[in-house]
RNA sequence: GGAGGGGUUCCAGAGCGGUCAAAUGGGGCGGGCUGUAAACCCGUUGACUUCGGUCUUCGAAAGUUCGAAUCUUUCCCCCUCCA
């Protein structure tokens, strides 16, 4: 076969582990990433102070990227922040300060130092902020040079514009313009930072063929565009979010007993997906593997995902801890911990308020239900009395085991 | 511009003068079973409470009434049809 062309390592693998959704070129791309090595781009959104799970599949991919020789390019959107990705959105977004926007990219950098390689000279990732040249644009410049390349026809036709118009929601024209901006950031990463391809969910399809095609347009080059899947849960749920919050990728946000936890409680069956996806486990391990225990698979993905994030030391912690919470029913070192004032104890406070003082729940009256419902525990203890006072006895070695429900433990230390 | 329909607690969606903190379903939370899973079953789901109650909620404001989510007026927003 004359034209047997082998797919490149890097797509190969992509797709091995299920982050392949689309791409504009495949056998273009593959033939030009088996040639030479690349500088991809993905771009992250700086509304929140960090990253949270839900952006992990994309960090995922820039670490395959320097896996096989290409070096990333992270696009911390100072200047897209400032209008707002209506792409899913049902609402406009509320905008941002631009000082807050400049804290949380400094914060979000970070996030990217712990996952990516930064000792390689050629494949350290390349930070760039897209205020630097969105925020200097010469509007009649731009729509000579840029916006001459879009029609409107085209542009009603993406899902992010369509969705909007065809509820009759309002997109202001702002927002509209999102999508060229989008393709204006990966033109000028062309020209300057020469880079090649675009990697993102699969909701920014749109904005990256728009890149790919003004690319073309403009300066007659090609590039290429590839999307990752959305990832739901096997129940249906958005990856990422809680309904006790979001799954932070930052330490202060979101401890990394919790963050071991989340992953530990993994249904079933995402667990071997997960494991592909978020970890650095070589597939011909989790071919090995696969048939494993279901629970010791699970501890595998929360140490190898919270070891990532947060270092060796902290996953054997969670791992302990987790072990001497959930199996001997004791008190691990790692378990998150608050402290309450001696002079609490004395003021005579009972079980409702320590509750409310560990900010475990916010109303008294919730907390009231779960006594009710025995969801409540000290020290393994069920506590059936809204008025159990907490005395000082109760603290040997000074600290108490708070529980709510089965997987929600506490150290509270008095000090 | 003209004619109708509607905005209800996290979501969907009943209620249409007192018995309404508001049916039902989903989601959440707690309990049971299990494997820190899923499915299933039970309970619960505004806040505060001395557990007697008290306070705040049904788009916003004003009004009628002993009493309003329910009636009236004005305003804001959304949907359908006609032009």
């Amino acid at each position: 076969m004359s034209n047997y062309r082998p797919m490149n390592k890097f797509l190969k693998e992509f797709k091995d582990r299920g982050y392949f959704y689309q791409c504009t070129s495949e056998d273009e791309l593959s033939d030009l990433l088996n040639k030479k090595s690349i500088n991809a781009y993905i771009g992250f959104d700086s509304t929140a102070s960090s990253l949270h799970v839900g952006s992990l599949l994309q960090i995922m991919c820039l670490r395959l990227l320097q896996k096989h020789g290409h070096r990333p390019i992270v696009l911390l959107g100072g200047g897209t922040t400032r209008i707002g990705d209506p792409s899913g959105k049902e609402e406009t977004r509320k905008i941002l300060s631009e000082k807050q926007i400049e804290k949380n990219i400094k914060n979000i950098e970070k996030v990217f130092k712990i996952f990516l390689k930064t000792n390689n000279p050629k494949l350290k990732p390349i930070f760039v902020n897209n205020y630097k040249w969105l925020g200097k644009l010469n509007y009649i410049k731009f729509l000579r040079e840029i916006g001459k390349h879009f029609t409107i026809n085209k542009m009603l036709s993406f899902d992010s514009v369509k969705l909007r118009l065809d509820r009759e929601q309002s997109l202001s024209y702002m927002e509209f313009n999102y999508m060229i901006l989008q393709a204006y950031d990966f033109l000028e990463l062309n020209k300057n930072k020469n880079c090649l391809m675009q990697i993102g969910g699969s909701d920014q399809w749109g904005n990256i063929v728009n890149g790919v095609e003004l690319i073309k347009r403009h300066s007659s080059k090609q590039v290429f565009g590839l999307t990752t899947p959305l990832i739901t849960l096997a129940s249906g749920a958005k990856m990422g979010k809680t309904e006790r919050g979001a799954i932070w990728l930052d330490k202060k946000l979101l401890s990394s007993y919790d963050y071991w936890q989340f992953w530990r409680n993994t249904d079933d069956k995402d667990v071997l997906n997960f494991i592909k996806m978020f970890t650095d486990v070589t597939l011909e391990k989790i071919e090995k593997i696969k048939n494993n225990n279901i629970n010791k698979l699970k501890i595998l993905l929360a140490n190898e995902c919270t070891k990532m994030l947060h270092g060796n030391a902290e996953a054997k912690l969670a791992e302990e801890t987790a072990k001497k919470t959930f199996e001997d029913n004791s008190v691990g070192l790692g378990l998150p911990t608050i402290s309450i004032n001696q002079k609490k104890i004395s003021e005579k406070i009972n079980i409702i308020d320590l509750v409310i003082l560990s900010k475990l729940e916010s109303s008294k009256s919730e907390v009231r239900r779960l006594i009710k419902g025995s969801g409540i525990k000290i020290n393994n203890q069920v506590i059936n009395d809204e008025k159990f006072p907490i005395t000082e006895k109760l603290f040997s070695e000074n600290f108490i085991k708070l529980s709510i429900g089965k997987k929600r433990h506490i150290k509270v230390k008095l000090n």
